[in-house]
DNA sequence: CCGGGTCCTT
DNA sequence: AAGGACC
């Protein structure tokens, strides 16, 4: 808010000269790695975010004390039980027994705490790009450029103050002016959140640093609700009060036993260990990150989070011996499963199995898995919305894998049972004209040594060379204007629904669950499922030809009652035409890639006049609709996204097809064109130091407009 | 430990 | 394609 919005004109120059004075500071190693001399970010950490999800949705559990229950494990609680004794991970019985009244909610199925995870994220990056999630609760941001434009608009750099807390500074007003880049990163962390509080309801802490090490160990100096900032005269001290190496971020069970058989407890061990004897038990690499890490040095960059990489679903449970309660176990993860991918929109080319199998030596860990690719048109029955065929169609695939694992004339005794996609290809499948052919198979058989080039589409535009990643090439508006960024979200934004594929209206179903008792009833046989059974054969849906690939066994297993159940109730649920699939083919017409695309005015001025009358389902932003065309003025990209010369579409779609959409569809789409953010290259070359929590992103952000669209269509 | 995720090695 | 390590 104090941020006056006279932002000028950006000029590129502008901020480069700030590189110079940077020099002075930093003359660690840190600066050398990565190209950015001096970088500002920010960790955010939410607050006991289930509880507080939990909170949001019951407001009555505010004052209580409010406990959320995995299993038999607390794996969170809200403040009023911490002030009790409730801990994180701790088991129902202890926690009962510290605070008797404690109220305890199930958090098993994770839908909420994700669409809230994914609000907080797009938020942040409604007001830069560059975010980076950590688990459902916490992201780093690079918020240099910010920084740099914030200080530039500046006459009098002396005069800052910190926000929030400053680590290890006792005297109030710290003389911020000899961190001016700090200062100002604390002010953004401070409007960040109450931006989060204020739109979403969430609290939690910030840190503010100069790499995502430092940043997300100063975040929880403070806990609930305080943000810090910590200087670099104070690197030294907070890594010193580490009590042990496990505590530093990267630094896991395994990594801190082996640090320890060598001799090195605290963090002092480590940064006066030799090098060479590290690198001996580590590797020179993994030797290296160790000690910087010790040292507080960290130039891993943020890299932006796109659409999540794979989806998966699971239960844990004592005990699971029958090959017929894995079965339906699996059958109900995927159902859940099938459903979350097909709201994501993208295909998934790989189905993974894994189990957890009990045993009394190293029980908590190992579990074992097998995957297989996905055949497309198992896919693309889920991406069609074709839930129930899909999930039959999964089901062989499923057991074969599992069979792979366990022998089933043996006795076995599983704790767990996953199932995943991955994989994720964010293309719509190419549609056919009118609902008639549908010809998903153009590639179908052929053996994947040719990687089809002519795909290679995705965020690679070719010439995007230049980009170093992080700190240029950002959205230059959403920097501009912080905090009133035409971006920024209304409930649920549009960019939730490019990263995440959530349809705005509702959440819906999700069926699934309950199943409170992880013993499953070995007696009970569902009623309710079986009485409909009427016929031995298999379904039309299912594929003779794989059931019969399929062992004996397994072809038995697949005609008892649970599962035949499922193929029945499939099979007359989509006995006729699905209309909502057909029309989405023709949607899909448009896209014959899948590439990020960005209008241009002349196709804006074009399709901007149609107003379509916008209802509650209306979800962008009048800011950003094409018929401002004006103002909008997004970073001017060197290389045209377009494959075609025609200026008016993105190149992978046919203007004829376009025609006959709806306005408000054409709109729409214009308006998603105009929307797509640049993607942010990441490093090619020279990555530094292999750093923790170092990604690689090739692509980002992509969105899947089939879906978005997919609620214009009247089913007919 | 729960229920997801991500990346790295082999 | 599987398993590990980490959050």
């Amino acid at each position: 808010m104090d941020n006056s919005e006279s932002e000028v004109e950006e000029d590129e120059s502008e901020w480069k000269k700030s590189f110079v004075d940077s020099a002075a500071l930093c003359s660690a190693t840190s600066a050398a790695a990565s190209g950015s001399a001096h970088r500002v970010i920010l960790h955010f950490d939410l607050d006991c975010f289930y509880a507080q999800v939990e909170m949001i949705r019951n407001p009555a559990l505010r004052d209580v004390p409010l406990g959320i229950q995995q299993k038999y494990i607390v794996v969170t609680c809200n403040y009023v039980a911490r002030e009790r004794g409730v801990t994180k991970l701790m088991s129902v019985t202890d926690a009962k027994e510290k605070c008797p009244e404690l109220v305890l909610v199930k958090g098993e199925d994770l839908t909420h705490y994700r669409e809230m995870s994914y609000k907080v994220t797009e938020l942040l990056m409604s007001y830069c790009p560059l975010v980076e999630r950590l688990g459902f609760d916490e992201n780093f941001m690079d918020v240099t450029e910010m920084v740099e434009q914030r200080l530039a608009q500046t006459t009098d750099s002396g005069s800052f103050s910190f926000k929030g807390r400053v680590y290890n500074h006792f005297s109030a007003d710290v003389k911020a002016g000899d961190h001016p880049r700090l200062a100002s990163g604390s002010h953004i962390a401070a409007e960040l959140r109450e931006a989060i509080r204020s739109k979403l309801g969430l609290t939690g802490c910030a840190g503010i640093a100069t790499n995502k090490l430092l940043a997300k160990l100063v975040s929880g100096t403070f806990k609930p609700n305080q943000q810090t900032v910590l200087l670099r005269e104070n690197v030294n001290d907070i890594m010193g009060c580490l009590t042990s190496l496990r505590k530093i971020p990267g630094v896991g069970h395994q990594t801190a036993k082996r640090l320890e058989a060598l001799g090195l407890v605290g963090v002092k061990d480590l940064q006066l260990y030799p090098l060479n004897d590290l690198a001996r038990e580590f590797g020179g690499p993994t030797a290296q990150r160790l000690k910087n890490l010790a040292l507080g040095v960290d130039d891993s960059p943020v890299t932006p989070t796109g659409a999540p990489q794979s989806l998966s679903d699971e239960d844990s449970f004592k005990k699971m011996s029958s090959t017929k309660e894995v079965l339906e176990k699996i059958q109900q993860l995927l159902s859940s499963l099938v459903e979350r991918m097909h709201k994501d929109g993208r295909l998934p080319q790989t189905f993974r199995l894994t189990i957890r199998r009990f045993s009394a030596t190293n029980k908590w860990f190992s579990r074992e898995s097998r995957q297989r690719p996905i055949p497309s048109h198992i896919g693309q029955k889920i991406t069609s919305g074709l839930h129930e065929e899909a999930v039959v169609q999964l089901m062989p695939l499923a057991m074969k894998l599992f069979h792979k694992m366990v022998d089933g004339s043996a006795a076995f005794h599983l704790t767990l049972i996953n199932v995943c996609f991955s994989n994720l290809q964010s293309r719509g499948a190419a549609g056919s004209r009118k609902g008639t052919i549908t010809s998903f198979f153009t590639h179908s058989a052929s053996p994947r040594k040719s990687q089809i080039l002519s795909s290679q589409s995705q965020g690679d535009s070719s010439q995007n060379a230049d980009n170093r990643c992080s700190d240029h090439q950002t959205n230059r508006r959403s920097m501009i204007a912080p905090l009133k960024s035409p971006f920024t979200t209304k409930s649920s934004s549009c960019s939730e629904l490019a990263l995440h594929g959530f349809k705005c209206e509702q959440s819906s179903v999700v069926a699934v669950e309950e199943s409170q008792e992880a013993s499953c009833s070995t007696e009970g046989v569902r009623h309710d499922e079986m009485t409909n059974i009427t016929t031995h054969r298999l379904p039309p849906n299912v594929d003779p030809e794989v059931f019969k690939l399929l062992p004996e066994e397994i072809q038995k297993e697949l005609l008892s009652p649970p599962y035949l159940t499922s193929l029945c109730s499939q099979s007359a649920s989509c006995s006729v035409t699905d209309a909502p699939q057909i029309s989405k083919n023709k949607t899909s017409e448009l896209f014959t890639d899948s590439q990020n695309v960005k209008n241009t005015k002349a196709a804006a001025n074009k399709f901007g006049a149609s107003d379509g009358a916008t209802t509650e389902t209306q979800q962008w932003p009048a800011g950003t609709s094409v018929s401002q065309g004006q103002n909008v003025t997004e970073g001017d990209e060197p290389s045209s996204p377009w494959t075609s010369s025609d200026c008016e579409f993105p190149g992978n779609v046919d203007p004829e097809v376009f025609s006959e959409l709806p306005p408000d569809v054409q709109k729409q789409l214009m308006s998603e064109w105009k929307q797509q953010k640049p993607i942010l290259k990441i490093r090619s070359s020279r990555k530094p130091g292999r750093n923790w929590m170092s990604k690689d992103r090739k692509t980002a952000g992509k969105s899947s407009q089939s879906n978005n669209l997919f609620k214009y269509f009247k089913p007919s």
